[in-house]
DNA sequence: GACGATAGATAACGGCGTTATCTGACGGAA
DNA sequence: TTCCGTCAGATAACGCCGTTATCTATCGTC
């Protein structure tokens, strides 16, 4: 028998190159990630690589499918914290908005318009997949719970263009000197969302006592 | 006196420059842009387009500064229509939407990202400054009839950024099959934003008699 | 008609993504 | 122990990229 990559070997190899990739990313902005850069950083040849990837765009799937699972954990984790629905939600809310400032890199990964399209990289969409259900699941609890009066799937995808536009917009460098700075407009956002989906019989939040995180 | 262009010259170049880049982001994508591409389109060698501009993110920045003003005018267009504050704002809207899916290499070029830094290209600055007095232009007048009660600045970043965050959820493909479709999305955002600028004192629009555009 | 300046071409650089080919080390069979 | 098949990874090369240095040929001016 021939000598044989293990299962394990590959997928070592595959996060290296991944962990690779991300670093550069960060360091010298997502346009500059190149396959010559990530192999000399890794003392490799440049076809090495493709012993474990197929072209560059399987590279940025894999980066981009690890960035979307770093995000859902965060939102799992906010979500996971003890507290009231509405505490909650506004943890998940506090936890993806840290999480573009905190890896705009990542967030770009995930929100470029230039995406692979479905099908193409099955562990990317599942991650999209993941990624959704963490921006719905929280309105689901709301509605459950009586906190709000809507659609859950709808009034969370709402929430999420909502959120996801002002961070847009911010990291875009459209809010300018002369714009309302990007939390008075994220909070003016989430107040007027809520706001409008507390129908007659929801229960109405308590006006949150120590003031709002960021 | 040495053989010089005359500014209308370099003017004339550097629209032709322009024109085959806008043609080629719409054929290649944006990020097949070359210029060698565009010089070879143009019957040119590579280095000539160098008489015009100073690198490839010059041309960009004037691809940008092209797109973002045709934005405008479409927005100024709608805005100019005849009807109420309500209906004329309703055509802005829509006007922003059209354009973003009908042009979506200009959208991503005026969005995306990676944009360069303020006072760079002067030009740029310029049209971004015009798209944003667009945006809060109509929310201005608005506010000004006694429509909405709102700080017009703040509301309109508000609406902006939320038309923005579906549009660019839609067009990242991070609405799939198991999401409402973009038009439910848009239209509920738009009405819970605008149910919550409805103060006591404000005048409500009456409900659209002919169904909503789009 | 000669000159100076310059618009645009040519040549070349290093770097990119990718393919074809080579090499050498290893596991198993004899 | 020797030999062989296999494949991980290296080398070489391709065409394309953005950009710089240099050349050339044309033009307005005198």
């Amino acid at each position: 028998m021939p000598v044989l990559l293990t299962d394990a070997q590959i997928a070592e190899g595959r996060a290296r190159i991944v962990a690779v990739a991300e670093r550069q990313a960060v360091e010298l902005g997502l346009e500059r990630l190149s396959m010559h850069g990530i192999a000399r950083e890794l003392g490799w040849s440049a076809t090495a690589l493709y012993r474990y990837f197929d072209n560059k765009d399987a590279i940025l799937a894999a980066a981009r499918t690890a960035a979307y699972d770093r995000l859902s954990d965060q939102l799992e984790a906010a979500m996971a914290r003890p507290g009231d629905i509405w505490s909650r939600s506004r943890e998940v809310g506090n936890a993806y908005v840290d999480f573009a400032f905190a890896h705009p890199e990542a967030y770009r990964l995930i929100f470029e318009f230039a995406q692979p399209g479905r099908g193409q990289y099955p562990e990317l969409d599942a991650a999209n997949a993941r990624g959704r259900s963490n921006m719905i699941g929280y309105v689901e609890q709301m509605v459950a719970q009586g906190a709000v009066d809507a659609d859950p799937v709808l009034l969370a995808h709402v929430f999420w263009a909502g959120l996801h536009g002002v961070v847009s917009l911010q990291m875009a460098g459209k809010l300018g000197p002369d714009a309302p700075p990007f939390e008075t407009i994220r909070r003016d956002m989430v107040r007027r969302i809520i706001r409008s989906a507390l129908g007659p019989t929801a229960r109405r939040p308590i006006r949150n006592p120590a003031g709002e995180q960021r």
